[in-house]
DNA sequence: TATATGACGACGA
DNA sequence: ATCGTCGCCATAT
């Protein structure tokens, strides 16, 4: 059985449909999402489709954060993501990380 | 065709 | 913990 390339706009289609199953107060890394959408090593794609999102998206973005539990630098400041996270009750320390041993998502355990 | 640049990540020093 | 380097790959120039 071989695995058949996943176009673009499928890859995109997975990353978002990942990011979307993040539950409220965890968090998951890009490396993961991309990894979970069946897209290793494709990290940085994750980063460009969150990036493209529109700006009213229901989509929980603020829920991606980098493998070291901090928040990316990203267009529009991190402030928001912040502000988000914190008030879905994920603690970030002084100096913004995030402990992941905590707050990581893993999804095969809500099942 | 070649280089540079990213919402990234693993690794070694 | 921090930093530099390299791998990764879609886009832009």
């Amino acid at each position: 059985m071989s695995e058949t390339p996943v176009t673009a706009s499928q890859a995109e289609q997975r990353i978002r449909a990942m990011v979307d199953s993040i539950p409220k107060g965890r968090v998951a890394t890009y490396g993961q999402i991309a990894e979970e959408a069946g897209l290793p090593r494709r990290a940085r794609l994750v980063g460009r489709v969150l990036g493209g999102l529109p700006p009213r998206t229901k989509l929980p973005w603020h829920r991606v954060v980098n493998a070291a539990g901090r928040i990316s630098q990203r267009p529009g400041g991190i402030l928001e993501q912040r502000r988000r996270l914190k008030r879905e009750g994920v603690v970030l320390d002084r100096r913004g990380k995030i402990d992941l041993t905590l707050y990581r998502w893993k999804p095969d355990w809500d099942a």
